[in-house]
DNA sequence: CTTGACTTGTTATTTTATAACATATTCATT
DNA sequence: AATGAATATGTTATAAAATAACAAGTCAAG
C-alpha cells in the first residue's frame, strides 16, 4: 500500500495529486447525496492547493479573492462541512485544516507536520490508534475520537538543514 | 506500576493527590534551580484543584481572586513556564492546560478527556508514542513533539449514562 | 554597587471561533 | 404548481484565545 506521507514529502504532480482527490472527494458526495455547493467546493479546492494547513482566515482571504463576502462564518461553514464529511482534516496544533487525502477510505490519520516547510501529511495511523485504545482500555475509558499529532522535520527539511 | 488514571477517574483523596503533586513539583524546581514564583506557585495550585483542564482564562479569573491583576499575559506567562519546565501539560483540543500528575518523571502522556465530566487523565502513552515514532520514520520523519489526546467518556460517565 | 538575566506590570492588538437571526434555496409531498 | 420542512447562505455582532511590545522592577553574581 502506497503510503501518502512519502508523495507529500517529496517533489510529486501535486496538480493530479489534487486533481484525482478532488474527483474522490466528488465521488463521495454524490455517493452519499451531499451537497458539494459553490464555497464548499471552493474551500476544497482551496485546501488542495498544497499539502500545507491552512487557519481560517486563510481560507476565507482565498475565498474572498473568489467572490465571496469576507465573513468567518462563510469559511468555518465550509470548513466544518467537509471536516463532519471527512473530505478535510482539522490539525489542532496549528489551529488549522488540512484537506483528506483519502476521502472516503476509512482510516486512522497521524498527522505529521512539518515545522520548517509547514506541510502536513497523514501517516497511517492504526497501530498508533490501536495502542490509544489499548492503553484507553486499561482503564476503562471509551474513546471517541482522538487526534495523533506530531511535530518536526520532513525528510527534505531534515536534509537541507543537515 | 501505579496507572494515574485510574487514580483521576475515580473517587480518591484529592486534597493528598494534590499535595503530593505540588511537593513533587517543588522538589524539581529546587533540584532544576528554577524559581517557583508566587504566580507561578498559585497557578499550579489553581490547576491541582480538580482533574479538570483549565483554560487560562479561567486560570486567570482565579489568579485575580487571589489578588493578581486581570492581565492574559500573568496567566500565559506562568502556564508557559509550568509546560515548558514539565509541571503542566498543554491539552490543545480544549486549548486549556492541567497540571502534569508524574512532574519530573520522564513519561510520554497520552491523554483521555471525559467530555461529559471534563476529566483529563494521563495514560502511560509509551506504546503510542513508539507507534507513533515508527509511522514517522517509516517516510523519514523526525519527530520533535507529539499530541496523543483522545476524547471519549471515562469508566463513571459511561456508567452513569448506560 | 553594578551588571546582566530574569520576572513582572501594563496597554494594546491579533487571531481564532461562535451566537443569533433573517433570508433564500432545495426538495419531497400534496 | 403550491406547500412546507430541511438545509444552506447572508449578515451583524461578539466571544474566546493568544501574543506583541515595552517599561519597570527584582535578584543574584561578580
Ligand atoms: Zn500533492
Ligand atoms: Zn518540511
Ligand atoms: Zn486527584
Ligand atoms: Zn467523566
Amino acid at each position: 500500500m502506497r503510503i501518502d506521507a512519502e508523495r507529500v514529502f517529496s517533489a510529486h504532480d501535486h496538480a493530479a495529486c489534487r486533481q484525482a482527490t478532488l474527483e474522490r472527494a466528488e465521488e463521495i458526495v454524490a455517493v452519499e447525496g451531499l451537497r458539494l455547493t459553490p464555497v464548499r467546493r471552493r474551500t476544497l479546492e482551496i485546501l488542495l492547493e498544497s499539502h500545507q494547513a491552512l487557519g481560517a482566515y486563510e481560507v476565507l482571504d482565498r475565498l474572498v479573492a473568489s467572490g465571496f463576502a469576507r465573513q468567518p462564518p462563510v469559511a468555518y461553514r465550509a470548513l466544518d462541512f467537509l471536516v463532519d464529511h471527512g473530505l478535510a482534516h482539522r490539525i489542532r496544533r496549528l489551529n488549522a485544516f488540512a484537506a483528506c487525502m483519502r476521502p472516503g477510505e476509512p482510516h486512522r490519520p497521524a498527522f505529521l507536520i512539518c515545522d520548517t516547510c509547514q506541510a502536513v501529511a497523514e501517516a497511517p495511523g492504526t497501530a498508533v490508534a490501536d495502542a490509544m485504545l489499548a492503553a484507553a482500555g486499561a482503564v476503562g475509558f471509551e474513546i471517541e475520537r482522538m487526534s495523533l499529532e506530531a511535530v518536526g522535520r520532513c525528510p527534505a527539511c531534515r536534509e537541507a538543514r543537515a
